[in-house]
Parts: structure tokens; C-alpha cells; sequence
DNA sequence: TAAATTATTGACCAATTGATCAAAAAATAC
DNA sequence: GTATTTTTTGATCAATTGGTCAATAATTTA
């Protein structure tokens, strides 16, 4: 067997494919385009991956894991936990609409265009967004041990509130391109539930 | 010239294309399945609608107007207008939930799939969106004239609050199915407007 | 009823879709 | 350095795509 010699590539690949699939969604992004996007010849392509369905769900974890690597990034670059958590909002719902292919989360585009006939990638989507949505939970019960929030604050709840928030937000600023508008309303997240 | 005979024909026909799109998309809707589902013939279909994206056009009109029939229906069988308004919001997020084709707004699912491939598509849903907000705003302007929400509130602000959080909350609801979060969350909408 | 107009039909078209495969090239093993 | 395995290549496939069109059928006008 040989050695997997094109490892940093394949990462190359996934990523350029997830940029491509976020900006078009899945049946915007024919297996063509994504070819030479990627630089790779049918063979080669169907050979790594499978099927279009199979890449795409790689590069839904890709987005994925980027997203939990903004979201450790703002965490430690902030004094608190919940500013941590501002902070992030803040990045990805403004802070890299030049960087990205779309102002809206790569999961809810998801969730938004496919059905059943693609129910695993949905599911996929779900489960990350639910992930997410955990890991702010926890991430706000710290905060509320560290004193950052209310006690009568239900972080779950909160965990809720803020993902539909994000959601919300992102959306609105696709449709509006209102940043002023969303600036505020970020900032309203947590002033009821904050010490 | 000949009478247009077909009359309720072609809202029907709209109506069921309607359906079809909000389903499945732009891009996952084919003109095959859509002349299946509205029984018409290719000659027929492109005489009456011109193209796919033609049709798609009026489509988003006439779910834009379902959607302000059930704003003003909720309206009239309120007591208030602020408690119309988020009668509409529940009945739009979980009152229809076995009646339609997706839990998510049209309007949104559109703006999500589709990029400057179908500019004109994208920003019709963009300004029913926004003839949404506007609508909401001037309601709620009467409702604070009635003293129905304390005179420091700003409409405007209020009302793209509530559209962001109509994006957000049936968004959360195709992604997590959970009903009673979602109706939690509504009723926090107005909570500290209200008088 | 006859002529003129309009609507419907289904065959058809060129382009694109996701995917396969045999041959050629490259890399590894011995 | 040769033999074996793996990768890459580009032609190709059947199915589907959005859309056209001449022939037929149904209406309307007169």
C-alpha cells in the first residue's frame, strides 16, 4: 500500500471545495466546477472522494471545525468568557465579510436548500449546529461559575437564544447589508443576562 | 386578441409551482417536475411563463402575499395590535407546520441558495423582506401611538428586531424541531416593549 | 359554418449533469 | 533496473437540464 503522500493537498482540496460549496450550495456547484477548482481531473476526483454528496460533507466539517477554531481564537484573545463569546459573534457575523464566499453560515445554507434527498447532509448540518450550540452552553456555565452571569440565568436557554440569534443575525444581514443595524443588536445578546 | 380564459387557471398553476419551489429550491426544482406538478405541457408552460426564472419571479410574489394575508388576518382577530402582531409571528413559525412545504421562509431559503447568477431573484426577495419590515414598523408605530409600547421605544428598530428574529426562530426550528424553544423565544419578542 | 386566431401537444435539441473507465504516466517495491 | 502497484489523464457514458418548434386541436370572430 502506498503512502498517503498528498495529505497537506487533500486539506488544500476540501478547503477550496467548502469555499466553492458555501458561496453556490450543493446543487449550485456542479461536479465540473469543482474539478477545476480544485485542479483535479475526474479520475482522481471520484477516486478521493467518492461522490459530489461525500465532498460535501467533508466540507461541511471543514466550515465546521474553522468556525470552533474562530470561536477558541476569540476566547483567548478576550478577558472574560462572555466577552470571549461577543467577541465571536462579532467575527463571524462582521468581521470576515470580505474574507468569506457568503455573509450566512455554510450550515444553515444547507439546512435552507437541500431535503430529504440529501437527509444525510442535512442531518450533518443539524448535528454540527447543534454542537455548536453545546459548546456555548458549556462554555456560558463557565462563565456563570466565574460569576460573568446571572445564577437565575439557564445557560441552556441561553446557548439557544444566542445560536438563533446568530442565525437571525447573519441572515438579516444578508438580506439588509445593515452592519450598523446588527452592530446593536449583537451588543443587546447578553445585557439582560450579564452581571 | 383571445380572453384570458384561464384566469384562476394561472394562480392555481402559480400557487402550485409556489409550493414546489419553496420545497425544493430554485436550483433543485426541475421545469420537469414543476410542468408535472402544474400539469402543462413545455409549449404551454414557457407561452405562459416565459422561463424558470420568470416563474420563480411570481412565485416569491405569491408567497409574499399569503404571507401578508395571514399578517392581516392575525391583526384583525386580535385584541391589540402588538398582540396581532405576535399572533402572526406564531402562526407563521408554528402554526403551519403540516400545511407547508418547509419550516423556513421562502424569502429566506431564496436569498440563502441563490448568488449573482439570479441577482434579479435574489433582490426581489430582498426588497419583499425589507416591505415586510416597513409594514411591521408601521404597525407597530400604531401600536405605540395606542399606548401599546412604551414611548421610547423605536418602531424602526423594534421591527428589524422581529424580523430578525423571525429568520432566526424558523430557522432554529427546521434545524433543532424543538417547538417549545421556539415558543419561549417568541414570547420574550416583546417582553420589554411592551407597556 | 368558415376563416382566423390562439392554445396544446409531444417530439426534439443542444448543453450540462454526475460519474465511469481503459490507457498512459508516475511512484514504489524488490 | 525491472516489475508491480498506484495515480493521473481525457475520452466517454447515460441521464437530465432548460428550452424550442411544427403540427394538431380548440376557440373565437364574423
Amino acid at each position: 500500500m502506498m503512502a498517503n503522500t498528498a495529505k497537506y493537498d487533500r486539506d488544500t482540496v476540501v478547503d477550496s471545495a467548502m469555499l466553492l460549496f458555501w458561496e453556490k450550495g450543493f446543487h449550485g456547484t456542479s461536479t465540473r466546477d469543482l474539478q477545476q477548482a480544485v485542479n483535479l481531473r475526474p479520475g482522481s476526483f471520484y477516486a478521493a472522494f467518492g461522490s459530489k454528496e461525500q465532498l460535501f460533507r467533508e466540507a461541511l466539517h471543514c466550515y465546521s471545525k474553522k468556525s470552533n477554531e474562530l470561536l477558541q481564537q476569540s476566547l483567548s484573545n478576550a478577558p472574560s468568557i462572555l466577552e470571549g463569546i461577543e467577541a465571536f459573534i462579532r467575527a463571524i457575523v462582521l468581521g470576515q465579510r470580505d474574507k468569506v464566499p457568503s455573509d450566512m453560515c455554510m450550515l444553515v445554507k444547507t439546512i435552507a436548500e437541500l431535503t430529504d434527498e440529501q437527509a444525510e447532509l442535512v442531518a450533518e448540518s443539524k448535528a454540527l449546529l447543534k454542537k455548536t450550540e453545546h459548546h456555548i452552553s458549556e462554555l456560558l456555565r463557565e462563565g456563570q461559575a466565574a460569576g460573568e452571569l446571572k445564577a437565575e440565568i439557564n445557560c441552556s436557554d441561553l446557548a439557544q437564544k444566542v445560536i438563533v440569534q446568530l442565525m437571525g443575525l447573519r441572515t438579516y444581514l444578508r438580506s439588509s447589508d445593515d452592519e450598523s443595524a446588527v452592530e446593536k443588536l449583537i451588543t443587546e445578546i447578553f445585557s439582560t443576562s450579564k452581571i
